[in-house]
DNA sequence: GTACTATATTCGCATAGGCGAATTCAATAG
DNA sequence: CTATTGAATTCGCCTATGCGAATATAGTAC
């Protein structure tokens, strides 16, 4: 199963931004960190989506997860190449193609869950 | 079909990135339009592979295509926005990161086909 | 210990998408 | 017309992956 890992790393991490949700959770944590409630809350989606695509996004090494007590906190992780600093260039100028991650952050702007977290 | 269509676009030219063949394709459309015959010729893919996966790429908008008697010379799309232009300037990074795509372009310049096209 | 809360994982199902093989289409040459 | 060549498409098959529902885990409070 392990075989391919190398050569298809750049691939697993193009697949990672390949699903709607997945987009908007990176989206959202370009703010800065987030806990689970937080996504679930401003994605509407049901918490085990939004943990299998955490899950998904912390294997293939976009995101880091910080836990604190019951909360667990996702961030983005830093760019560590130019391709990885290229990727999140990318990622911020997809809010002017899609105005669904652009009203997913102005929704967390006004977020309780978002307030009581902070 | 198409209901979803405008919602999903970064996703699908996400997932155009997320296969190893298309990924390889791009990186060699970097240095300028080249016909099928190149790409099988570099890829070592069958003639219909490369076809197919060229024809999601024209899908999905990355790559333009023309026509010349018998050969079709595909191309990247140039850049239509700063989502794009970004993309293309990750795609560029990609060579750093797997060395398959650093080799193809090596064996590009050395490909007889690629002469003869030329 | 039990109860509660936040998060993660598993299961079953359905769809998407990749591949090899064969076929078809398109353009040129004779 | 036929033959040839470059490219595109179709057909089965198989694997990957997304989802809803249910369950499990982990941490806190009592």
């Amino acid at each position: 199963m392990a075989t391919k890992t190398a050569s298809t790393s750049l691939t697993t991490i193009f697949r990672a931004l390949s699903d709607q949700t997945r987009l908007r959770i990176l989206n959202l944590l370009r703010d800065g960190e987030l806990c689970v409630c937080d996504l679930v809350d401003v994605l509407d989606v049901p918490q085990p989506t939004a943990s299998r695509h955490l899950a998904y996004l912390r294997k293939s090494g976009l995101v880091l997860a910080r836990k604190e007590g019951l909360w667990h906190y996702y961030r983005l992780t830093p760019s560590s190449s130019p391709f990885h600093e290229k990727l999140w260039e990318c990622l911020a100028t997809c809010e002017a193609v899609e105005s669904e991650l652009a009203s997913d952050r102005q929704q967390l702007k006004h977020s309780p869950c978002r307030d009581c977290c902070d």
